[in-house]
DNA sequence: CGACCTATTGATACGTATCAACCCGAGTGG
DNA sequence: CCACTCGGGTTGATACGTATCAATAGGTCG
């Protein structure tokens, strides 16, 4: 059940940075004891693949800090990233027997796991907590359809400063606004992810960076960490909206 | 409630052809007769708007027949396509106070409404409903996941084949493999939508289905009528994968 | 029959991919 | 301690695919 450098080890709920936000917010008393007892935390290192696309899955998770990907590709190996997991956000699908997407960590990653069947039964006798998964599943269906116009019909320089957004929004405090005044981001991701998200290439979301820094929309220190002097003039390059 | 082209009646759901699918799939006796109660049927005209976007939800519904699209929209009039609506979908968000993107009529549609307060009542009495809800969302994830890996990674080429693929296997008989030998499709949608679903320009859809013809691997009967020779011929156009 | 809308076909422009060289910082081993 | 290597990132030159602009064709309705 352990691979290589994977760990485990738990924690009590009432300290977890996203008790609040994952699957389990909604859980009071009893229902956060029933999740608690079935619970066991798991780390990762970057670049190691968490789940393979087409396994079968025996658990289901949060995330608990750390970022990770979801990735499918085509045979020729062209890549697409199809969902990035954050903390907070929920990995697995609860009645399905096989895992749809590879799941990779890019940062290190912890997990609160699951093991799939009791987490099922849970979800049948706790109402808050299928409330609440199918709010996020339906959150998830609203960021994927967000980004299909982004891949569809954005152009290179909206792709990456539509990115940079994202990242500013979920990785500063959860749900500050970060369009005020200057905010710094540290990018989770290497640039090939960031090209497999955006639907690019490696080089062409370089050149747009740089290209954002010359326009003085952002600026740069050192490769993974962007400071973003004026959020609104990087929501006008992203295309507005949102 | 009525507007000026939209028609309201109600059937027997015995008799419905979506009933084995649609989020009624797995309610039974009593629990279908619940959802009879509050249902009521309204058709819509090809090119209606069935709801706005950012508009308030008062109703959510499943696809009885024809088929409608769901669409979002940059400033500037870059539109995209993020998810068509066939037979037995379903539309809306149970938990949601404003629709998300804007629903429009592609073909005659006909649509099983729910006033959406008494169905979210149902989806907490009736596990069924819940789970079919939630089933369902992870369905629509899956498919806007695979849109991705298209609309980013795919050239055009593969992205029209595998768009006509995707009509061959929800068109015909549901289900049908349609690899196996010829078969003919109807497109329910105008170049342009294929176009904005696909993340292309109506010319570059034009152009390849045209090439697609040429290489045999389609053949057209006007511009709407597909006919599919050997099914395994498209979808390695498609990129295969699925 | 003419008007109109949708679709096709053609010529050209432009944006991003591709191929290639180079840079930089971090390990690593002599 | 420094040269070497290696992976990630940037920058440059060019190719290619799709968008754009424009003209033409086909089908439908009055």
């Amino acid at each position: 059940m352990n691979s290589p450098s994977a760990t485990q080890f738990k924690i009590d709920c009432t300290y977890c940075p996203v008790r609040h936000r994952a699957i389990c917010a909604r859980c009071e008393g009893d229902e956060i004891e029933r999740l608690n007892d079935i619970k066991h935390y798991r780390s990762y290192e970057p670049g190691q693949t968490i789940a393979f696309q087409g396994e079968k899955s025996e658990i289901v998770a949060s995330v608990v800090s750390g970022v990770a990907t979801l990735t499918t590709s085509l045979e020729d190996g062209r890549t697409q990233v199809v969902g990035l997991l954050l903390p907070s956000d929920f990995m697995g699908r609860p009645g399905r027997e096989t895992i749809a997407h590879d799941v990779v960590a890019a940062t290190d990653v912890t997990l609160c796991c699951f093991q799939k069947h009791p987490f099922e039964k849970l979800l049948e006798e706790i109402p808050h907590l299928n409330q609440r998964m199918l709010e996020m599943a339906l959150d998830e269906l609203d960021a994927a359809r967000e980004w299909m116009l982004l891949l569809g019909r954005k152009s290179a320089r909206e792709k990456v400063a539509s990115f940079l957004l994202l990242i500013a929004r979920r990785s500063g405090n959860p749900e500050a606004k970060s369009l005020g005044s200057e905010s710094k981001i540290e990018l989770p991701l290497s640039r090939e992810v960031v090209a497999n998200y955006l639907g690019l290439t490696i080089e062409t979301v370089s050149r747009q960076l740089t290209i954002l820094r010359k326009d003085g929309v952002i600026d740069l220190e050192g490769a993974r960490t962007i400071l973003i002097p004026e959020g609104a003039a990087l929501a006008e390059a992203a295309g507005a909206i949102d």
